[in-house]
DNA sequence: ATGAAAGCGCTAACAG
DNA sequence: CTGTTAGCGCTTTCAT
């Protein structure tokens, strides 16, 4: 591996010369830097990008920590970062949590020890220096940007959908196709995101006279099995719910396993409307209503906000709301 | 952000003892040990990780790169990857290429920059200076490992399932279920994968003495719109296929989406087979008889290779088949 | 426009 | 067991 001093002996100029021809090739005389570029090309030099980032002191690269890479939801948002990442020069580290505060350390600890410049959270667990910081009301110890999930006290810059909104017009839609009795698989207790689509459930329901019952509102923690626990509890429930709203697509599709055990029907006996609009809604059986969440723009706003932060603009709190939309499919409609 | 001479400063010691009790403790008396670590206790010091790359000439990161993030195939593969990275204290850098050859160069170059040790490959393009490789019959300039596709003239580790035999099972299936006219959509040509995939087709037929049609063998680039197209394809033939094997769940989908529109029934007009087996193969409608191919695994085996090869160990063409399993489901039991 | 030289923060001989 | 010292490969003043 040729190095920056092989290709200065090589073409007759100073080390200093040969770094400006790479970095700042205005500064560098066309003829120098046409020798410099032929030395270049002849051993085939490639600049070493870590010697750079020590020397510059950021290496343009972010790490991304996820609750679950294999779940569509997260993974659309991964792609839109990857996205900008790439056309912006930047690198993507990928850290996978499974909801271990452990492993969320370890990851966030990346960027105490320069590996990545900033992190880009998605899921409802937090960094425990993070966690710390609020409870002391510092600002954040680290460059961090926040997709789909907000938290009280911290001020960081986040993109998200205005869940509240959308849980309403998912539990109107149910309202609108004559459902009475409308239950809820809501996500775990704690997590704005989840008491957000809660409160717009209670919302739609006050909007009808409707005076919400904690019977029907269950909780789940966003996976298949959840939802289908939490089902089989509301079928005991007598008169059972004719109408059920998630707060995730993987929930409504253990609901509806449930729901299909019981020897009930989709929609006619309960009708179903989902969240998040994975890639494979439409093709489960029925196809399912659900709230389409615009994953990759999420994910490209969320890398965009974190390109401003590491650049030193922007404010601390930089709020982007992203439009979301009310899929209609065969689920709800009796 | 304090540096390790700052600790050495605080706790009366030289900087190499700080090295040395962070990286050798065993070298370093107790007394000394306690006192350079109460010094990083009380300034916060994170060791600068990049520094120590640089030093030490490698980094333990590794880039995987993947044709599309948002597949559950590739996001089961990368998950598996990313357990083994972390159990081993290695960094995972995730790039997408979309079949774009210049994306997949632009992430291959980070091992040329020193950024990444290595390249974990998936999908069936090649960086262009393994190509260039190959054509000149000389090693892959760069630490690489395969997971699910080989490719010809490559000489290189591996991990992946027997396609050929999977792909017999699968057809072997349809054929048990009464089916006699056989269609398959397949990868797209010149790709290992689905010619071995492919080939198992034609083998299963001709253990059953059926002589293969190519106007019964399309391809498609494994998405739902390629299975759609191919499928629409196939009813057009007289007579019309009543069995049918897809190289994968997507284009299975799309296929399935092909024949409800034509007015046809699945499993009883045509039954399907798809391959992966991918996470929401068993909720759609019917639910799908599928190849399960072991993905968390692969990309565990994968990774493991990867730090064999960077170890120095292992040879350059170890190959590990993973066994693959047919799960029958709705799509094809008439 | 170019070169000399001083580091970035850490590791690893080597010497003691 | 600990310290001194010479870099890893690059960037960036500061001169010229």
């Amino acid at each position: 591996m040729a190095t920056i001093s092989e290709i200065a002996a090589r073409a007759g100029v100073s080390v200093a010369t040969v770094s400006r021809t790479l970095s700042h090739p205005h500064l560098v005389r066309a003829k120098t830097r046409d020798k410099v570029n032929i030395a270049i090309e002849e051993l085939g030099y490639r600049p070493n990008a870590i010697a750079r980032q020590l020397r510059r002191k950021c290496n343009e690269t972010v790490i991304v920590i996820v609750p679950q890479i294999q779940n569509t939801f997260f993974s659309g948002i991964i792609q839109g970062i990857e996205n900008v990442a790439h056309d912006n020069g930047f690198k993507i580290l990928l850290g996978e949590t499974r909801n271990d505060q452990a492993r969320l350390d370890y990851y966030a600890d990346m960027v105490a020890t320069r590996i990545a410049d900033g992190l880009i959270l998605l899921g409802s667990l937090l960094p425990t220096c993070v966690a710390d910081a609020i409870r002391e009301d510092r600002a954040p110890p680290l460059p961090l940007v926040l997709a789909c999930e907000r938290f009280e006290g911290l001020e960081c810059p986040h993109v998200a959908i205005d869940n509240v909104a959308a849980a309403e017009a998912a539990v109107g839609h149910l309202v609108e196709q004559g459902c009475t009795r409308i239950a809820t698989i809501s996500g775990p207790p704690g997590n704005t995101l989840s008491e957000d689509r809660q409160q717009g459930y209670r919302n739609a329901l006050q909007a009808e006279g409707i005076s919400p019952d904690p019977a029907w509102e269950r909780h789940g923690d966003f996976t298949v099995g959840a939802g289908f626990a939490a089902m089989r509890e509301l079928l005991d429930l007598d008169p059972r719910p004719d109408g059920l709203f998630c707060a995730n697509d993987e929930m409504a599709i253990g609901a509806r396993q449930a729901i299909r055990e019981a020897g009930l029907a989709v929609p006619h006996d309960i009708a179903i409307v989902g969240f998040d609009d994975i890639r494979f809604a439409e093709y489960l059986d029925p196809p399912l209503t659900t709230i389409r969440q615009p994953t990759s723009a999420i994910g490209e706003q969320a890398m965009a906000l974190m390109i401003d932060v590491l650049a030193g603009a922007g404010g601390t709190n930089r709020e982007t709301i992203l439009p979301s939309a009310l899929i209609v499919r065969g689920s709800s409609v009796k």
